[in-house]
DNA sequence: TCCATTCTGCACCGATCGGTATCTAAGTTT
DNA sequence: AAACTTAGATACCGATCGGTGCAGAATGGA
């Protein structure tokens, strides 16, 4: 029976990999997975590239690290945001969160699960897929959502649950991209409640 | 007095300026401003480093004329869009436009606009710049037209052209990037048509 | 105390980046 | 034919890319 070993042996790492972590991640989230060098990566970090390769693989492992952090710190919002009691509350409560994280003032505008990798040539294509499953995944669990909504009747019968959670879908990723254009919040706000508009009445 | 010298003296160039430019974009499209190399872009532009800098000047300036090409051709929609009679002719054949564009089988999905520089690093800043102009460029018109759609009573004098311009932008480019992740003409077909459906009446 | 292990800092790797120099060949104007 | 300009091919430039090898320092277990 091995007791669990609370220290490893060896040099114990000199830095806090979450606060590195969260500096790599706004550095992907401001240029990108091909545009944050190695460079700009550690820079921010505050080791060195070996450190960093010890502690996460690689550029594209840190990346990966990095999304998820995203979804469980910035984009946080997506999970509170299911989790309203109402259909309507769930499309409401998940656009102000994506207009107000992409124009949070002390992060990059946009949003990293969009502009981390949109359009990327032969190194970064493994970051775009990842990205394009992380907004399937975020669209696939809106669907979900819906489709409880309809079987409780907290949506009318003839609500599409799919086209729903698309709608919602793109208009975020519309906002996120605004954003980068120096949209401001009370700007794309208003968007977000012209979107909501024609939303299905219960 | 000069008269106009129809031909440049020296051997002319051998290739289609046109045509060349044209593959150019096509590589942008697909793998944006800095995933795209010289050595992807000249191979498809079939002419060497030296034909491209003599007649293009270098790869910012090919970019920028990319963009132009872009918005003449493949993204003509938005100018034809702006010539409809209704303020909600322009805002659904924008939309449709979108739309067929960022789904064509024989293009690259997305935008060319919103995914050629969406995020990036120092070297892609410079196009990161010229996309936001771009963008800005055709809120505007859209802007102006529906202004004049007020002028015209062809809106309700509350409407406002700035939200009415920012709401569509937004979402056609929303648009651009589920197009990216694989969405199908007829499914943001189908959130075009949702997203057009609060639009102000007459 | 001594060893094993892992950290850090730095130099370095081959490959590729955007951009150029150099050469010959070719075509057009005068 | 002379003058001029460009095409094409190749080799090259310094800089930067992502990723490593190595030596020394620091820590835990024995």
């Amino acid at each position: 029976m091995e007791i669990t070993r609370k220290a490893p042996i060896g040099r114990p790492r000199g830095f806090d990999a979450d606060e590195a972590l969260e500096q790599a991640m706004l550095v992907f989230w401001e240029q990108g997975y091909e545009g944050a060098s190695l460079t700009d990566l550690t820079g921010a970090m505050g080791i060195t590239r070996k450190s960093m390769y010890a502690a996460f693989g690689n550029k594209e492992e840190l990346f990966r690290k990095a999304l998820e952090r995203y979804t469980e710190g910035p984009a946080a919002y997506a999970a509170r945001a299911l989790e309203k009691p109402s259909a309507r509350e769930v499309a409401t409560a998940f656009l102000a969160g994506s207009v107000s994280t992409t124009t949070r003032p002390d992060c990059p505008a946009g949003c990293l699960g969009v502009q981390g990798s949109l359009a990327a040539g032969d190194s970064g294509r493994a970051a775009q897929d990842a990205l394009i499953a992380w907004r399937d995944d975020g669209r696939a669990r809106l669907r979900h959502r819906f489709q409880q909504a309809v079987d409780e009747d907290d949506l009318p019968p003839g609500a599409d649950p799919e086209l729903l959670a698309r709608y919602l879908m793109t208009v975020a990723n519309g906002i996120a991209v605004q954003a980068v254009g120096g949209a401001t919040r009370s700007e794309l706000q208003q968007v977000a409640d012209a979107a909501l508009r024609n939303w299905p009445p219960v």
